[in-house]
This record gives C-alpha cells, sequence and structure tokens, in this order.
DNA sequence: TATTGTTATACTCTATAACTATA
DNA sequence: TATAGTTATAGAGTATAACAATA
C-alpha cells in the first residue's frame, strides 16, 4: 500500500493507475491465453474458436448451434461460420433435431473426434505454459473465482 | 469431482468438456468485463482500450509510447493510433524526450485529467457489476492470481 | 409472436512488414 | 546495428440488422 512496496517488482513503474484494475489484468491475462492457444493449436489447423466448439460438439453433449453460441458467448451468426468451416473440413456435421425443425444439432464426426483428441494436447500443452507460476490449488482457486464472473446467472 | 456434482448448476449441461478449461474462463470473463467496460464508458466518448492509455499518462509516470505498447500489451502502431485519437480530442499531448529524441512521451492535458476522473467513475461501475459475486477478499486473490499469470516476467 | 439459423455489413482488434529518424 | 515511432494492410473478432423456416 505504501510508497516502495514491491508492487514494481513484477510490473515496473507503470503500475499504479492500472496494476490492480482487475479488467486489466482479465485483458491482460487473457491475451497470453489466447495467444499461447492459437499457437498451439495452429499446428493442427485450429484455432481457440474453433477448438472450443470442436470440445463441445466432442463431448456427446448433442449441442444445437444456440447452444454453443449462448455458452460461449458468441452471436449465432459467428456459430454459423465456424461449424460451416468445421463441417468443410470434415470434422462436424449438422444434424436435424426431430423435436424441433428448425434446432440444428452439431455432432463430431470420427475425424472430428480424433482431431480433437490431438487439440487437446496441444491445448493442454498452451495452458501449462500460461499457467506455469499457478500451483494445483491456485489453478483451481483461479477457475472458481472466474466462475463467478463468467457464469454469472 | 465425483460425476453428480453441482458443477452443472451454473453452466447448464455443456460445461463438460470447457466449464474446468481456464483458458475458456478466462476468455468468457473478459468478454464480459470489456463489454461492461466498453459501455460504461461510452457515454464519455471512450472505450477501454483508450481508457487505459488516458489512465497511464494521467498517473504522472510520462510513459513513452514503446512503455505504453509493452504494459498494455499492444502493438507500438497500435499505441499510435490510440494517442492519435486521444491527442486529435486534446486529452493527451506527445513530448519529446530530451535524453532520447526517438521517444514520445505521453502526458495528459488539464482536459484529459478531468475527463479521466470521470472515467474512473464509469470504470468502478462497470467493475462492480462484472464481480458483483466477489467479495472484496476474493477480488484481492484474483487480482494477485492474474497477475502471475499477466506478468509472467 | 417468438425462436433458430442464416446472410450481409460495418466496425474493432490483432498481427506483420516496411520505412524514418535517431541512438 | 538496434530501437522508437509511423504507415499500410490483411485477417480475425465483435456487433447489428434483416430475413426464411418453424414453433
Amino acid at each position: 500500500m505504501s510508497a516502495e512496496q514491491p508492487a514494481v517488482t513484477r510490473k515496473g513503474r507503470l503500475s499504479a493507475a492500472l496494476g490492480d484494475d482487475l479488467s486489466f489484468l482479465l485483458a491482460r491475462a487473457n491475451a497470453y491465453s489466447l495467444a499461447a492457444g492459437n499457437v498451439a493449436l495452429a499446428t493442427i489447423g485450429l484455432r481457440a474458436r474453433s477448438y472450443s466448439v470442436l470440445a463441445l460438439a466432442a463431448d456427446g453433449s448433442r449441442p444445437s448451434q444456440r447452444d454453443l453460441a449462448d455458452f460461449l458467448r458468441l452471436d449465432p451468426s459467428q456459430v454459423v461460420a465456424l461449424v460451416d468451416d468445421l463441417q468443410t473440413r470434415g470434422l462436424v456435421a449438422r444434424e436435424a433435431d426431430p423435436a424441433d425443425r428448425r434446432t440444428n444439432v452439431v455432432v463430431t464426426t470420427a475425424a472430428g473426434r480424433a482431431l480433437y483428441e490431438q487439440a487437446r494436447v496441444q491445448a493442454r500443452r498452451a495452458e501449462e505454459q500460461v499457467f506455469a507460476r499457478l500451483s494445483p490449488s491456485e489453478r483451481e482457486r483461479l477457475a472458481s473465482l472466474l466462475q463467478l464472473v463468467a457464469f454469472p446467472d
């Protein structure tokens, strides 16, 4: 709190105005995380966005495009583009929902599931790198704090 | 940890694949935070980006554009555009650094400092809204965990 | 009437490369 | 040679609006 405390150590002299600003820290941490994720996933032709869609399709919960948009906090029109791309590459397919013919359910193909397994390895590698300075229990703590912000209900 | 724990409560049935993924939680939390910040700051003609530049210029540390780029994790060319915009509006000025004539130091004008005071109020309002579910001590804990990620040194 | 998916469009953000002037 | 700032450009992400099919 006082003038010459080690807040400077890690962040340099500019930290006075924004160094404790949660929104700024969130933005900067996310920038690192997103960049590392995109680099790691680029090796198998995915990006963070397409990986997240593939992950949700791959877990067997048969999400509609609307479900994906809500959960990923994307506009439905962005989901159209992401699913188009994955479908063109033979990784996912749209299935009609018999209960509601407006709805497209997104499922993975065998190739999609196989690629997802590779992608998970890369995603973990990136995460390990970005969160290297946090212990397992600190990571759990961070996850539960972030869940309160990310899913306000 | 076991199968039917309340991880579903706040995030719905899609949470299996990504609900504990730190990178995803960071992205989603940041999306909320950024959106709320932009909405709150729009009332006074700023965005999160321009606010962060103004904040660093306003605290008297006389940052160079390079300092701003490093701290905000922006490309130097983006800083040019942000400073151009704020300068056009009479909120900041570029000053030559006598010690190194390549360097532009960014300082606030009186109007810039006045607007920054208003902007801080809006930024706090947005932050209060986004982090409403976290107690003061949880917010501090979140800040220090995020600092380890955002400033890896 | 409301919702799902779709198309279109404009704007912001991100990432590179090349250039200039200084060091 | 290297660094600070600048310009230019392309690609990714964000935000809206409007529409068809279906509920």
